[in-house]
DNA sequence: AAAACGGGGGC
DNA sequence: GCCCCAGTTTT
């Protein structure tokens, strides 16, 4: 592999001002709140970040706690998140989201295995909860980190969850939370499936693609 | 015009 | 595993 890993994410923390800033971060400089991280996280599934801060801000006006957001109909949350993506399925996650916290003491849950069974949340989701709401060692790996490891040889995996658990092992855990904004933003902005940015990347002369998009020509 | 795409749920 | 959910961006 071209450097380590810790080089590689080094690298990127310097330049991380030329990319796009993940939602969370939008959220978290706004509140420590982490009903609204989590609320903004499950509606930036598949959503661009202006977009899904938008559509928080939205909800938030109406709903900035469980108890109004209980007091919300479906069909009202669902015209305050639009347009992110899945906006239906995901008005149905937030409507049984306050309910479902009541198993919880109607608190936020603080682990990976309580937040993925709320409604909406996944590991993806649940990890970049617990690393923005709570400051919790938590790697976040989406379909963009899961990619570029794997591109540049970090990781032999198939599934994000595995990439999870090998960069557990394999990543000093000081890096950890900056996985979750320097990485998730690195693949978003610049090293993307489609089109990405290779003119304007900081490791254009040691990645292992090299003018070759990363995205495959079936 | 059509495919690809920043997750997650239900089966 | 496979299919569904929607709007945006890219081809």
């Amino acid at each position: 592999m071209a450097i380590n890993i810790s080089s590689f994410i080094e690298t990127l923390k310097k330049e991380v001002r030329h990319y796009t800033v993940p939602v969370v971060d939008l959220i978290a400089v706004q509140t420590k709140d982490p009903f609204k991280i989590l609320v903004a996280t499950i509606l930036s599934a598949r959503t661009k970040d202006e977009t899904t801060a938008k559509a928080a801000q939205r909800l938030f006006e109406a709903a900035p706690d469980k108890k109004h957001l209980a007091a919300l109909s479906r069909d009202e949350i669902q015209k305050r998140i639009y347009p992110v993506g899945f906006y239906k399925s995901k008005a149905v996650y937030l409507e049984k989201l306050p309910g479902s916290l009541e198993k919880f003491g109607g608190k936020i849950p603080e682990t990976i295995d309580e937040l993925i069974t709320l409604p909406g949340v996944g590991r993806k989701t649940a990890n970049l909860v617990m690393s923005a709401a709570f400051d919790k060692d938590a790697i976040c790996v989406d379909t963009h980190v899961h990619r570029m490891m794997n591109i540049w040889g970090y990781v032999k995996t198939k599934t994000p969850l595995e990439t999870e658990m090998a960069l557990r092992k394999k990543l000093p855990r000081r890096h950890w939370k900056e996985v979750n904004s320097v990485l998730v933003a690195f693949g978003q902005g610049t090293c993307r499936p489609v089109s990405p940015h290779c003119d304007q990347c900081v490791l254009q002369t040691q990645c292992p693609q090299k003018g070759v998009k990363p995205r495959k020509q079936k």
